[in-house]
DNA sequence: CATGAATGAGCCTTCATTCAT
DNA sequence: GATGAATGAAGGCTCATTCAT
């Protein structure tokens, strides 16, 4: 899927990238605190640090600076993300780091997160598809982790399993952050991400002290 | 903590009733398909089948009307979750089949559901903390009913992983609502909900069949 | 000029008599508050000890209460006037005494004027006439007792400067009224109507010492 | 007493007078004819020569425009009788012509006077003071040429005598206005600043054709 | 007669967007 | 390219008045 261009009336694309760096962090710093909804164009161009003329110069309407948000951070992620799982093996122990770094870049950006999560929903029909489809590629990256884990500890796990898992992972990365009300004031970072892992791995059967001998479900 | 009461100017206590009733399904009907902030006073009370005046006499902002959806929607869940837990006795069996239900009553007020969700961070910092609450106990409900089956089970688990699989069993149930876009085209209901279950009870490790016979982290 | 009628759906006349009563009273207290705008009907009738039905029953329109009011107020202060001065006869010392009666009158009254100084022009241009009126036969009375003094002391003024001191004293005693908020700093109710009274009988030039025999104007 | 300021949105300051000008001319007019409150912002704006979203580019709420109406009479008034008390000496030639001066200023502002008259006690707790502020310093004005003038007489007045005429005189050239639906009927201009002259000076006692001697009071 | 729920016109204010300079 | 004044549609909310019970 072909990136979303956002019109700009100005031809340098150097100073269009530079003035949308700007608009962004501003952005993200007003969305976290107020909303999407309740921030105000002239809030965003003021925190972007130049004059509401200029701001649609940049951009058409609201609505595309809520996608450049949208989109950047989600690039962000993802390539954090890129990064770290292309140095990986495949092992149980890649899978585990994956998760580590992952939950660790979810804290790091947990603002940012927050925010393009609770704020998604306010792009217009048109624009949301392509920011889905990021959130997509990144459930992939877990589902091919997975599997790559699979493989290397000879464990057998059905497909629908495997995305499961990853849509799992992936959101509890983001719980981490929008609900982080409750989650930070019983877990610290590490004590969270470990716990999360160690669920993961061993569900609620940690080692072989079951009653019966059989935990078979149904 | 206290219910939050919202003024209503009108008396009879059972029109209020009513009345509130009508406006509830009208704005969660609406929210879900425009967001709170796209949905104007006039169309809320349109939807509920009365004049604009005749909503303000049953609020007195329109932040009253998404309190009032999300203090319902809590409420119902957590009604129908209370009802079920108390008929069950507390193994294993007893926490699966509390999982299926709560899963099946996210699944049915699935537009409910997404609607708090997404809207909830819209309330006021005064009406917010009485939401949050509710969900606090429902996921306490959750722990509970952990709790009592790991002691049936004689399985042992720290009091830290309790509260998280606790936390994740109820996220998941949100999920299914919120994340509907992608995951309704890759499950069934009954899939979703039994894929879960069997991760949440066996994680990654399926049975025996780990390589070398240890799967312990770090 | 007929009294205005403000219509009522009620027939029984002691009854509208009385809930009138009970509506003046209230009204006056509300608009000494806050002022005739911003007073709701609501207010009115609550405080009248009625409800808003019932209140309409005796009025038609909000300002028809306003009316009732200004109305009220004027018989009241013009009927205790008229009392006082049917039992004078008509020297220096009666104008005196009726103004000191008419200023203290002002003084007790002070809310009920205030409130008819400042809210009278919001009646409409149908009813303002009616309250202008009683206005006018009250600096009327003034007026007559000023020409009798002037006979009986043997003074002679002309028919304008008359007028315009009855105007003076009238509106001085408003002025005690809605120029409370300085006059009251300064004044005693006492030490103001005597020095009002002083400054009316000899205006700048108290007694002869005046420089060089003569102050005549222009 | 600092001057309350009025936030404007605008930065050029020439433009905010040029605009707040039309505004407030635009205003008197309408507050003239119909009150304060019965004259919506929309009015305003339209009866300025622009738009309803630039009128709140140079005010932030609709009572700004009143206090902006009252400081600018104020003000005007203020400054006239200022230059013209300059001028003078301090005999009682020149507290007359301060007077004649000053009627003639309120018969020129006359609607402006009877709009900052009946409409300033809608002015919010905080504005009211810095208004009143300025009445307070224009009495203090007529007190000061009455004072010079009785020493330049060699009159002696008690303090509070002056303050009192200082009052009188101001309340009656506001008289000329708000009470010109009974005064203009039976004055000129002229004759009732000289009627006014006259009584101010020599009070009920023209001359010494007084009956027994002694017209003295108590 | 009394009540109070219902109504909807209308008000104040905001804010995304435009465009002349 | 940058600016910021101007615009007006639209939104939240109020309140005088009516009318069925």
């Amino acid at each position: 899927m072909k990136k979303r261009q956002v019109h700009a009336s100005v031809k340098d694309e150097r100073l269009i990238e530079k003035r949308r760096d700007q608009m962004i962090k501003g952005a993200v710093s007003l969305f976290k605190e107020k909303g999407f909804h309740r921030t105000t164009t002239r809030e965003i161009a003021k925190e972007a640090g130049f004059s509401i003329g200029t701001l649609y110069e940049y951009i058409r309407t609201k609505e595309d600076v809520l996608y450049l948000v949208c989109d950047r951070i989600y690039d962000q992620v993802g390539e954090r993300l890129q990064e770290e799982l292309d140095m990986k093996r495949g092992n149980l122990e890649s899978l585990k780091s994956a998760i580590r770094y992952y939950f660790r870049v979810m804290d790091e950006m947990q603002d940012e997160v927050l925010v393009m999560y609770q704020e998604a929903k306010s792009l217009s029909k048109d624009a949301l598809p392509y920011v889905l489809n990021k959130e997509l590629a990144m459930v992939a990256m877990f589902e091919q982790v997975i599997r790559n884990c699979m493989t290397a500890e000879g464990i057998s796990m059905k497909e629908q399993q495997i995305q499961l898992m990853a849509h799992n992972i992936f959101v509890q990365g983001q719980m981490w952050g929008f609900r982080r009300w409750v989650l930070h004031r019983h877990f610290e970072l590490e004590a969270y991400i470990e716990g999360q892992i160690e669920l993961l791995v061993h569900g609620l059967t940690k080692g072989e002290n079951v009653k019966n001998g059989s935990l078979s479900s149904n």
